[in-house]
DNA sequence: TCTAGTGGCGGGATCGTTACCATCACGCCC
DNA sequence: GGGCGTGATGGTAACGATCCCGCCACTAGA
């Protein structure tokens, strides 16, 4: 920035200013530096500049796996909604595990970032702790934490578990079984099988064609054995809410090659309205939990936290909407 | 640092190396660190060791799309290969536009990473000049580049793409259709299509049923489109291959709603085997180009680059393998 | 003519860590 | 006993920006 600085014929403290773009630097002297700067391949050092000024402008994110494609649209509405005033989205992955969390906090906090976004609602008690100290803004996403850290930008996932039980109940579908995930390490995953044997207590149906289709994320081939899994044990199952549309997609193409016919003899649900559920054949009845918008409301707590315009912890409730399609039409 | 210095009856430096954990302070002094350090809520300031050591254990990555299981793939590789290194990785995506990569690779240099991994061998000449410039190493991945900037580790687009068509030809299918995006912007999908042309020329075949299916990502609904359009305008169409496995399945499910028979009237081979073509009825042909492995070997030359055990700019060749699958059966 | 206000700019200290030396205790060997 | 290698530790000056303050020229109003 020196060398800069002697060649615009300025002073070092110009040529930052020029590089802030704030306006307090004369046209003529701004070019110049411009100039100067381009002509020796100046790369300005965010480095120097977070450490000086206290300032990284990355907001760090946590999310399950980065192999989602909800939880890719959530960071694409995050993304958005940062890059505008200039944030960088620092990313990391926790496979499904509260401990790999925890350690991976511990990392990006290093980082000094401005805020930071974690996935669901369930952490280990030393992340909390170093949240806390961290003194930033927390957004907490994709569930309704029972204990709240900061903020929150999500929804009751048994609640929209639920209403998709709601509404095979309503079509006629009584003897509905649940393909889901382990119980230990997928939170949200855990709270859609609660919320289904919630739902089915309440229409007073049997709650237990639970299928466990191992540990999280429930791939396509998981979600067919599963289902292959629950045709041979309980055939007369009238209908399969799944913890994903993905393990839902497999379920659907297990019945397919076993030639059960969906939805007459059984009808099939998932969560998520990925694309998928939309396209197959026949489409997927599911859950909408508007990932992308997440995101964004998240990008915009942030970004009213970081100006000191939220004073307390803010909840804000996605509605999510029940996609009612053919595979699950009345029997 | 200095108050646990004190708290601890070391010196800075002390801490600095306990922190460090390079096993030339003594176990005393470790101990006392850790537990001052804990006692303070002391988390490390990575922004100050960056600028001091000038290493930033940051290594950058630009990928076309966040929304892509195979991309995921392969920042999975790369993020499990350096991790271990103590490595992080920071990550942008481009949504397929050169322009936007170099404003990004911009972005990302002022972070100081060790290394950059960029996805796709076409980019600005600007770009090219940051890289150049900014003196790290440069590993170009999914494709081989013709003027490669620094290490790769690709394969070609247009021969694996050919490799699907010499299958189909020798299933006996002739009247085959490509269903691509946009030319100008995704240059992969541009690769893939010039290979289709290449084989079909090789064969003497027709290489004029050229599907465009709009910008990159296509979307499996817009492979849906492309597939009604493809029946409407040129029925006697006796094989499709897609730019990717989604749109590949969006044209089956296409074929499905207007009861054409797969593979039987039509058959259909995608690109990228994502967990979709091995699961879907019937299962599709692709080309699996290992993304996997892409980032793994990607992670394993920027570590021997960094520590200069590697002179020489090295290409490393992917081999792509075919999966042939009932959607491709013979006629 | 003088004072106060304003816009543009410069100088020096500093953010929190680490590179680079210097120091010191200790043990070993000739 | 002196020299010297070794392992642990400390002191000081940076890394490259920016914060804070001050300076100067110029204008406007009294």
């Amino acid at each position: 920035m020196i060398d800069i600085a002697r060649l615009a014929g300025v002073s070092p403290m110009t040529v930052s200013r020029a590089f802030k773009a704030d306006g307090t630097v004369s046209e003529a002297a701004q070019a110049a530096v411009m100039k100067a700067a381009e002509e020796l391949g100046y790369v300005f050092d965010s480095t120097a500049s977070a450490l000086r000024s206290q300032r990284s402008d990355f907001v760090a994110v946590t999310i399950p796996s980065i192999n989602n494609a909800n939880f890719a649209d959530t960071l694409r509405g995050l993304s958005e909604g940062l890059r505008a005033r200039g944030l960088q989205i620092l990313l990391g992955y926790t496979d499904y595990d509260v401990l790999a969390e925890e350690t991976l906090i511990a990392q990006l906090l290093r980082r000094r970032p401005e805020a930071m976004v974690v996935t669901g609602g369930t952490h280990t008690d030393r992340a909390r702790a170093l949240l806390d100290k961290a003194a930033i803004p927390v957004v907490e996403i994709w569930d309704l934490p029972a204990r709240p850290i900061g903020h929150v930008v999500g929804f009751s996932n048994a609640a929209a578990m639920g209403a998709v039980v709601d509404h095979l109940v309503a079509e006629g579908r009584r003897r509905i079984a649940f393909i889901g995930g382990d119980a230990a390490r997928d939170t949200r995953g855990t709270d859609r099988r609660r919320g289904f044997v919630a739902a089915m207590d309440r229409h007073g149906l049997d709650a237990t064609r639970l299928i466990d289709a191992g540990p999280p994320p429930i791939s396509m081939a998981e979600g067919a054995a599963a289902m292959a899994d629950l045709l041979a044990r309980l055939p007369d199952t009238d209908a399969v809410v799944c913890v994903s549309d993905l393990s839902a997609f497999g379920a659907l193409t297990e019945c397919q090659r076993q030639g059960i016919a969906v939805p007459d003899r059984v009808a099939v649900a998932g969560f998520g309205d990925y694309e998928i559920a939309a396209i197959c054949v026949p489409p997927l009845t599911t859950i909408n939990p508007f990932p992308h918008r997440i995101g964004q409301e998240a990008a915009a707590l942030i970004l009213q936290a970081l100006d000191g315009k939220l004073t307390a912890a803010t909840t804000m409730r996605i509605t999510p909407e029940l996609r009612v399609r053919t595979s699950s039409d009345g029997a």
